[in-house]
DNA sequence: TGAAATGTTGGGGCG
DNA sequence: ACGCCCCAACATTTC
């Protein structure tokens, strides 16, 4: 008997994931899988990850299936697979980072005689070839790559989980969750991150529910880490435990959804950008950021990553993103902004760290965002504009409830001085900023 | 999706 | 009443 795999990467959901629905609609047994590799993942992802599993697991079981765990280099576990099965065919969702592009080439590579490779493009909502310039070339600026997304409308209607899948009936090895190993290195963290967030489709629509309700005063309260108006959304779309044409259709008929539904493009520009530019994690995109002095200091990020600058705003973000794994996004501008402008640490290392904390740590958000805190992007924050963490923290947390909350030494007076100067650091950058530009107009004279 | 430095203006205190 | 100064408030420029 003939069987298709369902092979979930990052779109571990049922609703609106065409693989799943093109699966159903084969007629045929359906063995869905999960592939780990060796992985590069970061505490923050390992635990979400797990999570997500269990409850997409869960969902399977509801519809008389079940997932498939295996680890390895998913090309060869998949052709392991169809040995096994006899499977004709395998239905996936792509993705668009540089590795994922590759694994998946080997998996296409697959496709022989009446075997059947489809997959589908899920992640986003326009795909990163047909976003274009008058003159067919790529944008490198966020406004006009914006505009000319909406000119292609609305994005389809998401379509609803299948009412069933076909089960395959023989048996079959699965590794267990144990076996994966996906809990945090630093075990101290996973309390701070289960009080905080349900990993999986459920939670996920959950989030988006309570999304509706802070839609309408979202422009005016995003930037207010004191008060929690964002939506939260993010680990729940890096995981694709719901789509971005979801999020976009159930906010859209409320009040105010512009200010919201315009970040889900920010999302589809650095995907974009990391699409057209794969060094992006790495190399800044300005040539003049080659020459810059940065400086190696370990004791000073140390203290940036333990949240002990001295800057309460600073650490505590720094200290958010370690109890909870997320930071706020006003506060993620100001922590970077002080890495990299006042301690003048390669922005590279600070988006290492993030990647180990974050649960929605994503490659292309987080190379993207931090090249544009450090200036160096296509469309970034000029160098010069930097951050004033003291000015920051009394515009957006005027009543400190945010500091106090993740800094309780401030209440005790045991709270340590900053470790530099921000006036005399940012005179310090600016110099640095300046060098590099001189040195780059000598090599081109 | 800055902040500091510098420039301009206008009201009020004061001789 | 007038000119002068101070300086807050706002605007513009600069980094």
């Amino acid at each position: 008997m003939s069987a298709a795999i369902l092979w979930f990467r990052r779109n571990l959901r049922l609703c609106d994931n065409r693989a799943v629905q093109a699966a159903a609609a084969s007629g045929l047994p359906v063995i869905p899988l999960y592939v780990l590799d060796d992985d590069q993942l970061g505490d923050g992802s390992r635990w979400w990850l797990q999570r997500s599993l269990v409850s997409l697991d869960d969902d399977l079981k509801a519809l008389g299936s079940r997932l498939i765990l295996r680890r390895g280099e998913p090309a060869k576990v998949i052709k392991e697979l169809i040995l096994e099965t006899g499977a004709n065919s395998i239905f996936y969702s792509q993705r668009r980072e540089p590795l994922a592009r590759e694994e998946q080439k080997a998996v296409d590579a697959l496709t022989a005689g009446s075997f059947e490779v489809q997959s589908f493009d899920d992640e986003y909502m326009n795909p990163p070839e047909a976003v274009r310039t008058g003159a067919g070339q790529t944008y490198r600026v966020f406004t006009p790559y914006w505009r000319a997304s909406l000119e292609f409308g609305e994005p389809d209607q998401p379509d609803p989980a299948p009412s069933a899948l076909t089960p395959w009936s023989g048996s079959l090895d699965s590794v267990s969750l144990a076996e994966l190993d996906l809990r945090p290195r630093d075990p101290d963290r996973a309390a701070g991150m289960r009080a905080s967030w349900t990993p999986g489709e459920a939670g996920a629509l959950q989030r988006l529910e309570d999304a509706t309700k802070i839609v309408a005063r979202y422009a005016e309260d995003r930037d207010r880490p004191d008060l929690g108006g964002t939506s939260r959304l993010s680990p729940h779309l890096h995981f694709g435990e719901i789509s971005p044409r979801q999020v976009w259709h159930s906010l859209r008929p409320h009040p105010g959804s512009a200010a919201l539904l315009r970040q889900l493009y920010w999302r589809e520009f650095s995907a974009y950008l990391l699409y057209h530019s794969p060094r992006l994690p790495d190399t800044p995109l300005r040539e003049e950021f080659e020459f810059f002095p940065w400086v190696e200091s370990e004791d000073a990020l140390q203290a940036w990553q333990q949240g002990n600058t001295g800057y309460p705003l600073v650490d505590a973000g720094m200290r958010q993103l370690w109890s909870t794994g997320w930071m706020h996004n006003r506060v993620r501008m100001v922590a970077a902004s002080f890495l990299v402008k006042d301690l003048l640490i390669p922005w590279q290392q600070g988006a290492e760290w993030f990647e180990e904390m974050l649960v929605d740590a994503d490659l292309a958000n987080n190379s993207a965002s931090w090249q544009w805190v450090a200036g160096c992007g296509t469309d970034a924050a000029p160098y010069f504009r930097i951050f004033n963490p003291t000015t920051q923290q009394s515009k957006f947390d005027p009543d400190g409830t945010y500091v106090r909350r993740w800094i309780p030494e401030l209440s005790t007076g045991e709270y340590p001085a900053p470790i530099v100067d921000h006036g005399e650091a940012r005179r310090v950058a600016l110099a640095a900023y300046q060098t590099t530009r001189d040195l780059l107009k000598s090599r081109a004279g």
